[in-house]
DNA sequence: CTGAAAGCGCTTACAG
DNA sequence: CTGAAAGCGCTTACAG
């Protein structure tokens, strides 16, 4: 019973096969160069011996690193479960890496500090980078594109330039919600955003103006609120809309943890949901179903776009195909709505 | 104004410096063997040329990787809010790690897999492994063992191994929460756990004892629920509380998440939190101050619990001591009690 | 304090 | 189909 020892390297292979070290390295890389069963030999050898190939020594030689850097900022209390958000994603991006065989490291970057580019960059420790446009604004952007590091971005970036993105299909998403609302007999039905200056947030306004046209139903700026996506300035929009439009009965608000802060707010006013003011969120995380009550919202496939942001990213490295990508989403009808 | 070029080498400012490559790389590693001034040289034109050591080539010459991996389970909607837990862990985690000059790298490992532990091992991708014992039982920490790998967990491990640890303190925690629902009194205190079979549910309920013990009361079985930890199980088991004890005034849940479930199904029920049943959760997630009512819990310091594991698993690696750490809980009172 | 040289463990033209 | 040899870019005894 051979007892694995991990400071074999592809030489003591090499022996115990009785071949040489090129040979092992292309058996173990599945060359087509090596005869079938010289391969299946060699093999089971290693396998024996769980060896593992040295992956320093791998990378160094190929000259690059088969890892990806996963870029987010640190943990802040006030946007907690926007981060549910990138943990739901980032469960598929590291499938979508793995069955690629790459690895994700994860990088916790200061907002306002773009030194990890370079950093990673040309130290030959990650072939690339996978963002959150959110997060992530035009300053780092620019710095990999300066860089000329490969990257991808979930959200929709400046269209001025030709980067790699997967994005949700944020006008049919926030015409989806509103027609929900309008079909279920809402009159006054508010729009509560992310920040304005957002493209994301911009197509969800179109898309929430584009059925309230469909139903011959007019905009009201009065009926038009936006906040940061912070569980405190939720609130505090929530309130301007009730102050400013108290017939409103509706509103759709873009993101879940805004719409689970709406819904409080609206109680605090002392009115119900759905009854006297319906809610529709928006992501569909996981925590949207357990809100009181259960939140009605439109849902993107997160662990999709993680796969689809790892594959983008890879391709684009190996090929120089620019991957731009736009899930689709759908309504998931619960009881705040 | 130089251009970085990311395919520069040490030879290459070792030729811009007129030194040796040996003291460029000396320089840059800061070695007290080099003048003063000449390092300040060198450092100086590496810096004007962005310049990165191919990282790498550093791991296989020092045979180690500098990077650490954290290996958590594939998301799950059923505990996705216990994975909030995760994520305010991990960034404790990579901060520990960064100021240590570590990476971290996340593997999402399925349960049942173990397979991982020897692949990231061998290959020299890793030098160690940080893990949560709740997800990961007795078979991951064995092979963990038996491969002689260095590693470190969240949690109470079997006090059978010399296992490097970080925990709660977990038996404060239970009195706390316990003798605060006592203080503000409430008669029929119930205990909604976890797993019975894991030490850290055991050391809460000895907690949530000693506190009754202390106040002259007995323990009552008819006041005992366990579950899972998951949103469903905790319904079920706050159910079976309610039902066999009519005259319940107060809970202890032993996770944040459950304690909303509790809080869901109290209100189902026809009673009201906290008038009729107060609710005390436990761990202090930043999602626990956004729940309906705002949760009393007993907080852990994830981010610093975070770091210790870090700074415990580079320390074990370093120089082979094994260090078991219990970290503080405190009592924060919200409205749930 | 500095340099020449060997070594870390792979991969891959090149030659057969 | 297989092997000898050079090269990937660092670090570090060893010698001065």
């Amino acid at each position: 019973m051979p007892v694995p020892k991990s400071q074999m390297t592809i030489s003591d292979i090499a022996r115990l096969a009785n071949v040489s070290k090129s040979t092992v390295s292309r058996a173990l890389n599945d060359s087509p160069l090596i005869g079938k069963d010289t391969k299946a030999r060699i093999r089971s050898i290693a396998d024996s011996f769980h060896f593992q190939l040295n992956i320093p020594a791998r990378q160094l030689s190929l000259r690059h690193s088969h890892t990806i850097a996963f870029v987010i900022h640190p943990f802040n209390e006030e946007y907690s479960i926007a981060d549910l958000f990138i943990l739901e994603i980032m469960g598929g991006i590291s499938r979508g890496l793995h069955s690629n065989g790459y690895d994700m490291l994860v990088i916790h970057a200061d907002r306002d500090d773009v030194g990890w580019a370079p950093q990673y960059l040309n130290s030959h420790r990650v072939d690339g980078f996978i963002l959150l446009t959110s997060a992530w604004k035009q300053r780092h952007i620019q710095t990999l594109i300066d860089l000329d590091a490969p990257f991808i971005v979930w959200g929709v970036p400046d269209p001025h330039y030709q980067i790699c993105c997967v994005s949700g299909d944020n006008f049919t998403g926030g015409k989806l919600a509103t027609r929900h609302l309008i079909d279920t007999g809402r009159k006054q039905i508010g729009f509560l955003g992310g920040p304005s200056v957002e493209l994301e947030v911009q197509e969800r306004f179109k898309g929430y103006c584009s059925a309230l046209n469909d139903a011959g139903r007019k905009i009201d700026p009065g009926l038009i609120e936006y906040a940061d996506y912070s569980h405190s300035s939720a609130i505090a929009a929530m309130q301007r809309l009730l102050e400013k439009s108290p017939l409103l009965d509706a509103v759709f608000v873009n993101s879940d943890l805004m719409a689970i802060a709406a819904m409080e707010t609206v109680r605090q006013n002392g009115r119900r949901v759905p009854a006297d003011i319906a809610v529709v969120g928006y992501d569909g995380l996981s925590i949207s179903a357990l809100s009181n009550p259960p939140l009605t919202t439109i849902r993107q496939d997160l662990p999709m776009a993680g796969e689809y942001l790892a594959q983008g990213l890879i391709r684009y490295i190996q090929t120089g195909e620019v991957t731009r990508i736009t899930m689709p989403v759908d309504l998931v009808v619960r009881q705040s709505a």
